[in-house]
DNA sequence: AGCGACTACATCGCGCACGATTTAATCGCG
DNA sequence: CGCGATTAAATCGTGCGCGATGTAGTCGCT
């Protein structure tokens, strides 16, 4: 973008970027199997772990409910997953899978791989880069928190 | 989010989570001027360099018409900046600043300190966090392109 | 000059993100 | 037990992001 802006800021557009990139090639992989990057983030979830609250996909995922709900939603009318109140706390949903869901797991084999080649990073770059970036969240999360708690500087 | 995964996968996750981390930090810093964070890019691009027509705005964010075309228009809206067809070839519209545009970059004075603040990472991993997220970006940006004109596998 | 290809921009539709508000269920504490 | 506080989830509104489509304006080629 730019040249003489504080290396902070430059930071944060490069990390827009590639953030934008990534889910484009993910966009790719997905669209044929209608599922957005998202929505794919809460199959694999479901995939792996089971039967999640939507709590549970909120903490994992670090997506919001509002951005969640009507997600599930649309996963549902798709006939990949059901969401179910709980009987012993009735304020709480269990988002389980259906047939079609789990079958649908089959035909994201080549994801990863293809996800990799488009990365074009070896592991010690990426093990690098994600302990940064995972340190940076960090920081970022707790600093929005703090700053907008207090109003005052 | 998981442990069981390729390691790209994780880092896109990670690189998704980081990105709307720090879009938060800019949300708190930047709510008060009434701009977003897409919003901050076009002015300072404008503050920086000066007038840019939507296509060079376009090119420099790596966002697209569709996206900046109604985002200017909330900008002429707000008197921020103004959108005039060129004379010289009216396909195109050049972007200028208004005196209030011109204005509001005073109160973003202590943006980019705040940045590094919340970042909380020093220069030198930040240099190396940049050069491989421009890598990255720059490889999935090709492999996608790629990939959606290759119809076959 | 004429016409097809290309370019710059705008518009539409849909799915996130996310602040703000609402509803219903459960918990905690006197 | 009763009631205020907390929690889980849903809903609404606004602004991106982006594929698809539309519309002038310009260029290139004959």
């Amino acid at each position: 973008m730019d040249s003489e802006s504080p290396l902070s800021e430059l930071l944060c557009f490069d990390l827009y970027a590639a953030s934008r990139s990534v889910t484009s090639v993910y966009r790719v992989l997905l669209d044929p199997l209608g599922l957005t990057y998202p929505q794919y983030l809460v199959m694999l979830m479901l995939w792996r772990h089971g039967d999640r609250t939507v709590r549970e996909l909120v903490d994992e995922l670090r997506l919001d409910y509002n951005t969640l709900s009507p997600l599930l939603k649309r996963l549902e009318a798709r006939g990949l997953l059901e969401r179910r109140r709980r009987p012993d706390d009735e304020r709480s949903v269990t988002v389980l899978l259906t047939d079609e869901g789990r079958a649908l797991q089959e035909k994201t084999r080549d994801v990863p791989k293809a996800i990799s080649d488009a990365i074009g990073l070896d592991d010690a770059v990426i093990a690098d880069l994600q302990e940064a970036l995972r340190t940076l969240a960090s920081n970022a999360t707790a600093h929005a928190a703090h700053m907008s708690t207090n109003t005052a500087k």
